[in-house]
Order: structure tokens, then sequence, then C-alpha cells
DNA sequence: AGGCTGTGTTAACGCGGTTAACCGACGGCG
DNA sequence: CGCCGTCGGTTAACCGCGTTAACACAGCCT
């Protein structure tokens, strides 16, 4: 029953401590619910007994937000490629929203720990100010004072940026939420969010 | 420490049940967590034992569902009464927004419990599909069918509901998950999307 | 050599949802 | 009138959870 329990580490600090993160992933990843991954799942995995896992994180919460921080900021990254590929600004735009919706979609429950979760809960190294600043949230405000650049418009991108980014939200949320709502496909509901909002905020045809 | 323990029923079905709905009402309200309400406090407040609980919902979720399923129907009242009170269209589209977002922010762990959850989570009594039909998504429709018929518009009413839905939720989660990042007032933020919808949906300055 | 530190263990606590088994009171029926 | 089923509660218990305390053993520093 336990025949990879025979493991153990010497003086190798981190080492277990990257593979908790690992195992950690995997399981969020496969049963695709929070509530799967327990402490002692997790241990189970890494061939190490639950308290073990409190040498290298605080508590559970730490645990999950910091793999999904690991995955947020492989978003940035894939934030960074798409728009290095579009020229135009409108269409960084619109490529850097469909981007941000189907990262979510195809890591439902890393989104939802990061962003549909409760806010007490959340620990300090990801208060919500410290988003703020991050970088796919910056990203997107380079990407708005482009447009706004390119087309001319009185109010400051960071405003409208926040308002692009409650969009996308929605629609990545309530998609994740509520997935047999009878929506319309996904790339139209992206196209038509970003289109309608060009149109309203920049005023263009 | 058990004073109102002596509690006891008889012929009463339904009593209890009802004891119990408002316990977790009541619950949800003051600790404002999910997790907080337990069976067991609930079966305490109500002055029952916990297994008591199951003689009238299936598990914890119906039971918060339920009670959760019951404030809705309130927003569902309130939003009827909010656009009786606006005799313009869009003046009623607005209205309808931001009171969807106040709902949502004044029961904060109701909303997150209906829209914000697991798909997988939810009693099949409130399925994605059953709230597509329900009273506060074709109040929204309505309205919507109500705007295109002043301003006009090609584009059907149901597509412009639900891209307005993604809207006023992706604001009304981001708030209740991220309040403290540093959004402009709710009152701008609400009015701003609106107004950007009305502008980019039916081309209106 | 001696002790400190870092990293694991075993044992246990308390709480959670939930189930099984029992049990008394009420209402209908022979 | 007395039986009996069902309704609506009880007590006791199961099992998994996050977490903590106490202990143990390795290797390095002095």
């Amino acid at each position: 029953m336990t025949p990879p329990r025979p493991r153990s580490a010497r003086g190798d600090g981190p080492a277990l401590r990257h593979e908790i993160l690992d195992a950690t992933e995997d399981l969020l990843i496969e049963t695709g619910s929070e509530d799967a991954v327990s402490i002692r799942a997790v241990a189970g995995r890494v061939g190490v007994t639950p308290p073990a896992i409190y040498r290298h994180f605080p508590d559970k919460q730490s645990l999950l937000f910091e793999v999904c921080s690991l995955q947020f900021t492989r978003l940035g990254e894939h934030l960074d490629a798409v728009m290095a590929m579009e020229a135009d600004a409108t269409a960084r735009l619109e490529a850097c929203g469909r981007a941000y919706v189907d990262f979510g979609l195809a890591h439902p429950e890393a989104y939802r720990i990061m962003f549909m979760g409760r806010s007490d809960g959340t620990p300090d190294a990801h208060r919500d100010d410290v988003l703020a600043a991050a970088g796919p949230f910056m990203a997107l405000v380079d990407v708005v004072t482009d447009v706004a650049g390119e087309l001319g418009s009185e109010r400051e991108p960071l405003a409208i940026a926040t308002v692009l980014w409650t969009a996308m939200h929605g629609i990545t949320s309530l998609l994740i939420s509520k997935p047999n709502f009878p929506w319309p496909p996904v790339d139209e509901l992206v196209a038509e969010v970003c289109a309608t909002h060009l149109r309203g905020t920049f005023g263009q045809e």
C-alpha cells in the first residue's frame, strides 16, 4: 500500500517543497476541485506524512495560492507572447481578452481560487492591492494606453482597463460557474464584448 | 448552556423546516461565511440536534441553496419595483444594473454561493438552464427588448441581455472577491459600464 | 565531541458532514 | 378501544479534514 514511502530527504532543503507544489498542482488539475486537494492527499502523493507539509507552507491556503500564482505567472508570459504577435492596438486588445478568458477556462479551479474566493481567505502575499500592481493587470493598462493613443480618448487608461477587466472576468467566471447556461460560443461572446467596449469607449465605428 | 433545548415539535410538519431556513439565513448574514454555517451551528441555533436537519433537507448544499434562492426571489421583486419607477427604457436598464450590483454587495455570501461556486456542487433544482428561464434574467431580457424597441437594434435582445449579465456579474463578483482593489466608486463603475454598453450596443451618443 | 538546526516522524485534538439505529407521540383503522 | 405505521426527533458513531505538539534523527558549526 505504501511502497513509495521509504522516500526520505537529507539536507536537500527546497527539493521537497518543489515536489509538494508540483503534486498540489497535479491534484488540482486532475480532480478539478479545491476540496479534493487535501493536505493528506498531497502528502500521500509526495510520499510523506501530512505534518511534513507544514515545514514548507504555513497553511493550506498559502500552498494553494502559491500554486495558482505560479500558473498565473505563466498567464502573464502568455499574454506578453500573444500581444507581441499583433501589430494593431485594437487587435492586441481583443487578443488579450481572448487569452485571458481562455486561460481561465483552461485552469478553472486556479481561476476560482484566485478570483472567485473569499477576500479574507487570501494570504497577505496575494492581497488585492498587490494584484493591481501585478504583471497581467499592468499589461492590460499598457494595451489600453496604446489603443487610446491610436484612437484618442479623454478618459484615463487605468479606469478603462478596470472596466475591461470586470468585463472579461464576468465572462470567464460565469462560464466557469454556470457552464450549462445557454451561452453563445465563447469566441463570439468575447469578440462581441470587446467590440462593444471599443465602440462604447472610443466611439469607433 | 442548553436552556432552549427542551424545544420539541408535535405534528407540526414544516414548522421546524421554516425555522431551519431562517436560522441558516441569519447565520449566513451574521457570520458572512458559508463555512461558518455548519449543520451543527444551525441545529444549535434552532435548538435541535444535527441529524434532525436531515429530516428536512437532503444535505447542506440544498439547505444553503434554498436559503439563497429565497433571497433571490426578493431580488426579483426588488428589480420589478425598481423598474416600475423608471419611465425611460434606458434609465430602467441602468437602474436594473445598479439594483443587481447593490443586491450582490448587500448579500455577498448568498451571491457567492449562487453565482461563484462550483457547477457540480449545485443541486438539481438550481441547474444552470433553470436559471436562464428564471425571473431576474427574463426581466433583464424584457428591459433590453424595450430599449431595443426605443433605440432600434438589429441584434437579438437575448444575446444583448446575456452580455449585460456578464458585465454586471463581473463588477459584482470582483467587488465581492477583491474589495481592496483600488476601485472607483461603485456608482461610477456601474454607470460607466451601462453607458459604455448603451453606446457600444445601440450606437447612441 | 557536543550541541544546534533543519526536516522528517507519530500521536492526537477538535470540528466537519453524514449515517445508522432507536424511540416516543400522533392519527387512522380494524 | 387498542394496535400499528409513520413522522420527527434522539443518541452514538464513522470517517476525513486542517492543524498542532512532542519527539527523533541527520548533518554542520564550533
